[in-house]
DNA sequence: AGCTGTACCTGCAGGC
DNA sequence: TGCCTGCAGGTACAGC
């Protein structure tokens, strides 16, 4: 599920719900929640926080506390980060955990597949969140540009393995990586070294609007993926490949194909993303 | 360096 | 209806 632009949505919705409350009650219902502290530890730590602000970075969600602790979560595939109003709702079926506000409002982290998870510890122990310390650069800061990209595409790799990796990159997952490789006209098993300058540009122009419209849209929902507030994205009705196999292609009406890369479904119009320049 | 397979989990769709 | 297989938005790790 949760790719930028998803993670981004959950840090915007969830912002104007909780930034400012404090925490009056906090349940871990799935111990290995938390891979790197102690529920009891944790509990106690959470208990009379308030929470300052929420920033994003990579595909993690970062909670600023009013101690010296950031709380950290990562939502995985089908983790879902959603505030509810009203504590009397019946919690689902994986909920991993509830942190539950004086006001009577809950953040509950549900999570189907109970890959997700939550971390807390002071901002000088982050590197023990060794995907977090690793993250590349953010692919919508002011830092990020073509020049960036080249280098990062430099390498033998397919571009999609390239993409995908986010000590490379941060926050490109399965859905986008394939939805801008289509945009920029690139096949996804191109190697990156082969990329040309205009393809590059390209390729940087597609991942920065395709994240930022997905943004807007609020998030792609295939199943499980809900914003802060409850509700589906809605840019799975943008998408133009992904999922897409044995449809045409909305450019040239050739069948989409899905093939495997770095061990994921790729999908991709062999019309449009060519290895020969047309 | 970079690939593959495996592991972590649950649920669902499709084939028989 | 039931059983089985494969697959799903992510990442870490072992082994080649």
């Amino acid at each position: 599920m949760p790719e930028l632009p998803e993670v981004e949505t959950v840090k915007q919705t969830l912002i104007p719900l909780v930034v400012g409350k404090r925490i009056s009650e906090c349940q871990v219902l799935y111990p290995r929640v938390l891979p790197k502290n102690h529920v009891n530890e944790f509990t106690a730590d959470m208990i009379n926080r308030k929470i300052i602000t929420i920033c994003r970075r990579g595909k993690y969600l970062l909670f600023l506390l009013d101690s010296k602790l950031l709380l950290v979560i990562h939502l995985r595939m089908t983790g879902q980060l959603v505030f509810y109003p009203e504590k009397s709702a019946p919690l689902a079926k994986h909920t991993s955990a509830v942190f539950t506000f004086y006001d009577g409002g809950e953040l509950r982290f549900v999570d189907q597949r109970k890959f997700g998870t939550i971390y807390l510890m002071p901002d000088s122990q982050l590197h023990i969140i060794s995907g977090l310390y690793t993250l590349g650069p953010e692919p919508l800061s002011k830092e990020f540009s073509s020049e960036i990209l080249t280098k990062i595409v430099k390498s033998g790799r397919s571009i999609k393995s390239i993409l995908l990796d986010q000590k490379k990159i941060a926050g490109l997952g399965n859905i986008y990586t394939d939805e801008v490789l289509y945009r920029a006209r690139i096949h996804p098993k191109r190697p990156g070294s082969s990329l040309e300058t205009a393809e590059i540009s390209a390729l940087y122009r597609s991942i920065v609007t395709v994240l930022q419209e997905a943004i807007a849209a609020k998030g792609t929902t295939i199943k499980d993926y809900r914003t802060g507030d409850g509700d589906r994205g809605n840019f799975q009705n943008k998408l133009q490949v992904y999922g897409k196999s044995g449809e045409a292609c909305p450019t040239c009406n050739t069948l989409i194909q899905k093939t495997k890369i770095s061990g994921r479904s790729s999908h991709f119009c062999p019309n449009c993303q060519r290895w020969d320049k047309s």
